[in-house]
DNA sequence: CACAAAATCGAATCTGCATTAGAATTTTCC
DNA sequence: GGAAAATTCTAATGCAGATTCGATTTTGTG
């Protein structure tokens, strides 16, 4: 039973991430937090020391959630499966939370560069960990040689992950179906990676 | 000759492209862009209206460069220069430019869905006249039946785009020279287009 | 070289927003 | 049900940064 105080903190944590998604760092507004959060802006620092320290726990949130939401993706998967699949799964999971299912996950990810170094660390710790589960992925596949020897893994895998979080930037539910993008973007990692 | 005003102006803009590629739109100062540029804050509103004019101005150039050294750099292959080596140098032309030669493109690029409504139109206008020039690539490769007929070439266009503009985000030279990234570009650009 | 026009500057204004202070209200727990 | 603690509100405060205003310097030109 959380209580009333907790779900408010939730609220304007909420709030934050959409409006920080939206506007940037520099460009979230505390009285429209409050505004989305239903509450009034000083009420923020009854749960927050400082719009920054706000800030930084959303970016902290966003890059755990979706560390977490694909790692339990891919661990979700039958042992017996290959490393490819699970790389395939990792791209729809990735894509589905990031444009699904949280805002979290795209303010943290357009603002990584945007923010003060000051709010950096945290959040910069929790996406070497998320690189981390990426590069795993693929060792993975090389070492089973299912990933063909003269591709350069590292730098193909940051052109994925941008591909991938550039998707927030253009896509329209209404346009293309989300499953479609996903396809598009499995094929794409397919043919590069095999040889 | 270009007047000292024309030189003026012309230091403003380049020091407002460097602060609004690091800063965003809302980050800007015009502090820092006088700053840089070497002059007194309100020395900027000799040559332009207001602060968003001058942003304008800065997402408009930057859009409209990109497209030109593109634009020029295809134009500039021999007339039998198959299509999908047309797109090839369309990626390496991209990357160069974004990421050695102009602070304007990664301000157009990372701030386009930042800036305010009301700025978005005319830099928005260009950005369409680019879209077109890589469908056009695209769809001469599909037509001279370069590109496999079951590719969703939008999206994968889309995707590509979104992976060359967020190499800015990731990328260091003292890390990977250009030239690797831009060859594990056009390697996946190859493989996944090709049947 | 002088003088009008152009360009730049220093100081002042005005606004928007984060943050604080203290009062009022709600929740929790006995 | 009521008091203490926790939570939220309304009303300041203070500052940073865009913009304006004259005053001052620089540039181009006869």
């Amino acid at each position: 039973m959380a209580s009333k105080a907790e779900k408010t903190r939730k609220r304007i944590l909420d709030a934050a991430a959409s409006v920080l998604s939206q506007r940037g760092y520099a460009g979230m507004r505390l009285g429209e937090v409050a505004e989305v959060a239903g509450v009034q802006a000083p009420a923020i620092y009854y749960h927050f020391a400082s719009r920054d320290e706000l800030v930084e726990e959303v970016m902290w949130s966003g890059a755990h959630a979706v560390r977490l939401h694909v790692e339990d993706a891919v661990a979700a998967l039958p042992d017996d499966t290959g490393p490819l699949d699970r790389i395939m799964t990792a791209v729809d999971a990735h894509l589905r939370y990031e444009l699904e299912i949280s805002d979290y996950a795209t303010a943290s990810i357009r603002n990584a560069r945007h923010v003060p170094e000051a709010l950096r660390d945290r959040p910069a710790a929790e996406e070497s960990l998320y690189s981390r589960c990426w590069r795993d992925l693929f060792d993975d596949a090389k070492k089973e040689g299912t990933i063909r020897d003269d591709l350069d893994a590292t730098t193909f895998r940051m052109l994925l992950l941008g591909s991938l979080n550039w998707v927030v930037e253009w896509w329209r539910p209404e346009v293309r179906p989300l499953d479609e993008v996903i396809a598009v973007a499995q094929d794409m990692v397919r043919r590069t990676v095999t040889s």
